[in-house]
DNA sequence: ATGAAATCCTGGGGGC
DNA sequence: TGCCCCCAGGATTTCA
């Protein structure tokens, strides 16, 4: 599942090249192939076929879980990965698509990047004015503007339990099943804790945690589970996500998990105590 | 306001 | 070995 720490390597990758392929800054798109054209969110495969050709790419970046590739028109590509998706290089010469390539973006070299995504939850945008997809998106969690403080007052404005919290993009932009559950259990906070009854230490413990556990992923590569690869390895560091049944590494006590808002849920019950009741 | 449930999808895992 | 069933998981939409 990628989540910011995958998406901003993806990111990085595409900016500056990486052994999986060339850059994509400063490329020129040639052509696009859409396979499966439900991934494409806006517009309609007719425009996005006739407006992307001719476009260079100026820029690429991340906000919350959606990648950002700016062209020199204006106008901005989002794409976000959901649960499966994953963009990869194909060098020349022209083979058949990969199986479950959704959107194939083709250059002038040769080259080309496919919109790889099993599960179909993949999207894409072609717009104008950015904040019509991102305008709900909570606080980038590793922007040096947002402070514990920032934090704090935003916990204590919800009753919603901080599993549920951490997962609610409009909260906080870029965590997923597994940050989330590494950042409950790093900051020692149960995941069914009403996020209004945190302590401002407890808040700010939170705080740090979850920009660790970031920070972590994001030098690893990422993490590779399930038949996403990115090349990351951060999975072999997980201290509680999908190790249910499997000692904490803290204090040894079986690994609990529970589903909170349909998800999956991992945690230690001696390092991260019950809320009352 | 809050949250639960349904929805979209398919590869993979468990059960037999 | 193979078949069937069911499930995870992000985000949105709908229902209670």
């Amino acid at each position: 599942m990628p989540e910011l720490p995958e998406v901003e390597t993806i990111a990085r990758w595409l900016r500056e090249g990486s052994p999986e392929g060339p850059a994509l800054l400063g490329r020129t798109f040639q052509a696009v192939e859409v396979l499966w054209p439900r991934t494409l969110a806006a517009p309609d495969p007719a425009t996005f076929i006739a407006r992307l050709p001719g476009r260079r790419v100026t820029a690429i970046g991340r906000r919350g879980k959606f990648l950002r590739i700016w062209l020199d028109d204006g106008a901005v590509l989002l794409l976000h990965l959901r649960m499966s998706g994953d963009l990869r290089w194909q060098p020349p010469p022209a083979a058949a698509p990969h199986p479950h390539d959704r959107l194939v973006f083709h250059f002038a070299d040769g080259w080309r990047l496919g919109f790889n995504d099993p599960r179909k939850f993949g999207r894409v945008w072609l717009v104008n004015d950015e904040q019509t997809v991102l305008g709900d998106l909570g606080p980038e969690p590793l922007d040096p503007a947002f402070s514990a403080e920032d934090f704090y007052a935003r916990l204590r404005r919800s009753r919603t339990r901080l599993k549920a919290l951490l997962l609610d993009q409009r909260f906080l932009a870029g965590l997923g099943n597994i940050y989330a559950d590494e950042a409950l259990f790093q900051a020692g906070l149960h995941p069914l804790r009403p996020a209004h009854t945190l302590t401002p230490p407890e808040a700010e413990r939170l705080f740090h945690a979850i920009r660790q556990v970031l920070q972590a992923g994001i030098a690893h590569h990422g993490a590779s589970i399930d038949w996403v690869y990115r090349g990351g390895d951060f999975q072999n560091h997980f201290a509680v996500y999908r190790r249910a049944g499997q000692p904490c590494r803290r204090c040894g006590t079986p690994i609990q998990r529970l589903v909170i808002g349909q998800r999956g849920s991992h945690f230690c019950p001696h390092c991260q105590p019950p809320p009352e009741g």
